[in-house]
DNA sequence: ACAAGAATAT
DNA sequence: AATATTCTTG
């Protein structure tokens, strides 16, 4: 015990709550003596009110929360995404070298986002929030993206544009390029191609009319080749000369899905003591990471969806959620 | 050199 | 299981 026993009555006078002004040394009173003050060139401080002392501490609460406005997340807070904002978002790992190359041409800008600045407000200032609290994580050149998250709107998109171009001719570069969401890499979607395309194998030859209800398997025409069905979201349908090419740049560019990206704390997600992101059940999208290593999750609650009759969940992204949920 | 796709890693 | 990274090949 700091103190010994001398004061033992005092500290049992303290437990019952905080001593009231009388007890304490008045703020007008200088806790060094003038000549004590003078000797060592101290300057006397001006006296502090309560309200001074108030507004300071206040100031402290905040600067140890480390932002001005402690919920920054809360969802009617527009500052969420401000405009360009360095990228932040980074890894732990200073042994995450090589940047990508940086050569500069329309094809290559997404590229060059990794190790620049991102041009995607969204997921950069989601990043921020989310890794805020990491030192060491941004020095210039070991920026590491965040783990994607397939949402469901996000998937949906990829279903769409795969479904546009057929399944022969879609290629992680075309999709990407078609799908038009900021910050989405060729990686990213060659990954979750490689998945899908591993479903549709494995339900291959099942008939429509299985026990296979699920809106995921309603929403894709088998394709047969090079059979291609429209964009929803591309302003004009194709024409026949336009499907010879890959077909109309995309107009409106997505976020991740498609809307704002929110900070897991919105979404009553949050990190488990492992670092691992995890869901509440009701929103279950998205389950704890068996690895246990840190990655961020973009995920959108059910109401957050963008409105699109038919198709929401689905089961090749969440087996695991009944249809009744979805 | 680049990109697709498979294989493997986390 | 989901996603990332690496390897192989065209």
């Amino acid at each position: 015990m700091i103190g010994g026993g001398d004061n033992d009555g005092r500290m049992l006078e303290w437990e019952n709550g905080l001593p009231d002004e009388s007890e304490l040394t008045p703020l007008s009173q200088n806790l060094v003596p003038t000549e004590l003050a003078l000797a060592f060139s101290i300057t006397a401080e001006p006296c502090r009110s309560m309200g001074d002392v108030i507004r300071a501490s206040e100031m402290k609460v905040l600067s140890l929360c480390g932002r001005q406005d402690p919920f920054p997340c809360s969802s009617s807070n527009l500052e969420l995404f401000p405009s360009r904002t360095p990228l932040v978002y980074g890894e732990e790992d200073e042994h995450e070298l090589t940047p990508r190359t940086p050569a500069m041409d329309d094809t290559e800008s997404r590229k060059i986002q990794k190790i620049d600045y991102d041009e995607d407000v969204e997921v950069d200032s989601s990043m921020r929030m989310l890794n805020s609290g990491n030192a060491d994580n941004q020095s210039a050149g070991t920026f590491k993206r965040p783990r994607l998250v397939w949402t469901p709107p996000l998937h949906k998109r990829f279903v769409e544009v795969v479904t546009h171009l057929g399944v022969r001719n879609a290629v992680p570069k075309t999709i990407m390029q078609l799908m038009n969401v900021e910050g989405l890499t060729r990686e990213n979607v060659a990954s979750h191609l490689q998945k899908y395309r591993l479903y549709l194998k494995r339900n291959e030859g099942e008939g429509p009319s299985t026990s296979d209800n699920s809106l995921f398997s309603q929403s894709i025409r088998r394709s047969t080749g090079s059979e291609r069905v429209p964009l929803s979201t591309t302003p004009a349908p194709p024409t026949p000369t336009q499907l010879e090419r890959p077909p109309t740049p995309p107009p409106p560019q997505m976020s991740y899905g498609g809307l704002p990206l929110l900070p897991i704390s919105v979404l009553g997600m949050g990190l488990a003591p492992n670092g691992q992101a995890g869901v509440k059940a009701g929103n279950s999208a998205g389950v704890g990471y068996p690895g246990g290593y840190k990655f961020h999750h973009y995920n959108l609650s059910k109401d957050q969806q963008i409105d699109v009759p038919g198709i929401t969940f689905d089961s090749m992204l969440y087996p695991h959620v009944s249809n009744t949920d979805r």
